[in-house]
DNA sequence: GTCCGCAGCCTAACACCAGTAGGCGAGAAC
DNA sequence: GTTCTCGCCTACTGGTGTTAGGCTGCGGAC
């Protein structure tokens, strides 16, 4: 018998499999076991708990998240790199279900201080700088971006657009143009309110 | 010994409370019936699966959430109505977490045919008849205004904002008003786009 | 008032899961 | 070749969902 390829990564990647395939609640330490033919006290040598292993899951999808979404975004600006950075945000849901799924939830907080956090965030801020939104603003911005995209995708992916006659993509690209309207006259709106000069 | 009060909405109810105080997914069958004071099987009689009680506090969540956004709606247009329809969102969010936690999972078909659902969209659509859309891009418009404050709100939720500095609150006005300006601007844009004379 | 039906809660049991303790053997180090 | 170490193993505990079937006390029929 092969001393194992067990692994730490490797773990985590079947894991991963898992998810996408039937859900991340049905991620388990036994159902990992199983897909290895190994034993599930096996795994604590790899992964220190069952919340530590789905952690994990949401780390390794910010970070193919960012690396996707950096990727659509590279050399284009505005309108381009903002349709090329939801675009990804999408096809990450359609290709990996299980890993988006590890994305919105709570996490621990190793995952959270990941880089791969971060980098998601740099990539939101590489398309914000392309509007030439900065400053404190640009935080708002990130998040507005954010919150926006993910909860679009979170309703369509639990069925809540699956009963109204419009097929989502066309509300996607509605939501996609509306994010560009906001970012386009972001500047604009933030000073005739009068915050960014108090 | 009372032959007790155990009841179909009691049995929901209290597996709201307990979704509230600590968490959806600590919502068992055996949590339950132990707050009942009684055995896990007792609760068979009341609820067909942990699955379908899960799914019922869902439901009482969205009746609830319509309940409180139609208040906040009522008798207000545009910006107003739209303020208070988010307000009441935010708020039901603060006041019964795991509720809202109940209202981002993909729910069984019996509860997506609850008439509590429909009420919601209904709501939805009174703000934005307030802004003078209406047609087949109402029903974008609905997905991208339900998406958009479910989305910050969730990201709120788990903690993705508690790590930069501006609090969330300031994000959440610019959200609001940001959806202002797409609700505004709803009928120019898709009309520029050409997209409602085909 | 007495009896019966039945709804509602019970015990018993099974399968599955997370997690802990300790054993054992294969490969590496020397 | 001997020894050490690490990775996987077995055995076990406690908790969970779910089913099957028993008991009991309340409400209605007479």
């Amino acid at each position: 018998m092969p001393r194992s390829s067990l692994n730490r990564s490797v773990v985590v990647r079947r894991a991963a499999e898992l998810a996408d395939t039937h859900g991340l609640e049905s991620v388990t330490l036994a159902a990992v076991a199983r897909s290895f033919g190994v034993q599930t006290p096996s795994l604590y040598s790899h992964v220190r708990d069952l919340a530590a292993l789905r952690d994990q899951v949401t780390v390794l999808a910010l970070d193919e998240l960012a690396t996707r979404a950096g990727e659509a975004v590279a050399g284009r600006s505005r309108h381009d790199a903002l349709r090329g950075f939801a675009a990804a945000h999408r096809s990450y849901l359609a290709d990996h279900p299980g890993r988006w799924e590890a994305l919105q939830r709570r996490a621990g907080p190793e995952a959270v201080a990941a880089p791969a956090a971060r980098r998601v965030v740099q990539v939101t801020d590489a398309v914000l700088l392309g509007y030439g939104i900065t400053g404190p603003d640009r935080t708002h911005a990130t998040r507005v971006l954010g919150g926006a995209l993910n909860g679009f995708l979170n309703l369509e992916r639990i069925g809540s657009f699956a009963h109204s006659s419009p097929p989502a993509e066309q509300s996607w690209q509605e939501l996609v143009d509306a994010l560009h309207l906001v970012l386009t006259h972001w500047h604009q709106r933030g000073t005739s309110r009068g915050e960014e000069t108090p």
